[in-house]
DNA sequence: TGTACATCAGTGAACGCGCGTTCACTGATGTAC
DNA sequence: TGTACATCAGTGAACGCGCGTTCACTGATGTAC
């Protein structure tokens, strides 16, 4: 004997289902080509019944960027209390980016789909926030031994390569067929050594 | 007086119609976006003439593609033979890279918003291309002094981190306001410089 | 040069289809007394 | 607990629209003689 389901309950089982159906089909075929009666369709409800959950498309785009760059934050969190030493790392921020691409992936397909493919505001919004993500990821270089004294620029420039070195990374992680993830990692590892290899030679011009 | 047209040069004219409106149309909508519709009207022609020069929306996709990277190689190229020593050359090849986007906004829209939020056919073609040029870059980069004994597992790794680096560059260039071009490249010479800083101190693993 | 015929780029009507959106509705759940 | 009414998530018919694609056509250009 399950308890009955309110009808709160139900109108957001319904929403989520609505969510899911529309990351699904975005991850595949992007925002641009979703269908809202597929949607529905998927979801399980009658097209018009998506207007009972959102005003329009745009507002449903809006929410899946929201959660997506959620799910991001999430990661370089995890990235950054992992535990261990420099060198390590390294190692353990990539293996923290590989898992969770691999446990949201469409997501990440969202996120790297919108930021290049897409158009208008959903692109926008994800650009902004990636900016604002490595200008966090600057504040945390700062704290490190060789980079006391780096100026802010400096810093935003070597945010901004760690940054694009990890996107590529995540747009491989995705089109890897399954069990070559090892290989990617370790290449990502590669990239982000020889880029901290040029850090104490760094002279700001 | 000029000479009349013979019948080849007007389907020519009408075939490049096509093609310019339709990259100019994915270059702002995404491929997937395209309207065989609205490409004939741009072109100046009735709907049903499209298929006098396309057997379909992918055959013409297929041709912006291959014009695309024409573009891209002839870029490349262009870097590659740029006069001047080590310091210049990262100097050169950013000042060449900028100014081609420049003069090539829509094959360069096409190439990343194809690469990451496209489908099917178009954007595997794209990969796979890329793939070869940064396989092509690593062999350029293996003639360098402090490169040479690299491994070729190494240079390749060197040379997808340019190319991401480089990739990130493009679309800032293509997303900057007028007249920001100058801080753009600037930054993406000191990432390139950051990287080989790195280089003399890398020891394969 | 002139004529008769072939080619074929571009036309325009017509088709069926999936789309987003409107509207009045139904009937189960929730609330007030 | 029982009744009367309100709420509102989901329904289903209907709409106009732009889409890709078919087909038989037209008439200017090209070719053979």
């Amino acid at each position: 004997m399950t308890a009955p389901e309110t009808r709160n309950e139900r109108k957001e089982r319904t929403r989520r289902a609505l969510l899911d159906a529309a990351l699904r089909q975005a991850s595949e075929r992007g925002f641009a080509g979703l269908s809202l009666r597929e949607i529905a369709k998927q979801a399980g409800v009658v097209p018009t019944a998506f207007y009972r959950h959102f005003e329009s498309m745009d507002e449903l785009g809006v929410t899946l960027v929201e959660e997506s760059m959620r799910t991001l934050r999430t990661m370089i969190r995890g990235a950054r209390n992992a535990p261990g030493g420099s060198a390590d790392l390294i190692r353990a921020s990539v293996r923290t980016l590989s898992e969770h691409v691999r446990s949201h992936e469409e997501h990440y397909w969202f996120l790297v789909r919108e930021r290049y493919g897409g158009t208008g505001a959903v692109r926008q919004t994800i650009g902004v926030e990636l900016k604002l993500l490595a200008g966090e990821l600057a504040v945390d270089l700062a704290r490190f031994d060789g980079l006391r004294d780096w100026s802010t620029d400096d810093l935003r420039m070597l945010a901004d390569l760690i940054v694009s070195a990890m996107l590529a990374t995540v747009l491989d992680l995705l089109e890897a067929r399954p069990g070559s993830e090892a290989e990617i990692t370790a290449e990502a590892e590669r990239k982000l050594r020889l880029i901290f290899l040029g850090v104490p030679h760094w002279r700001s011009s």
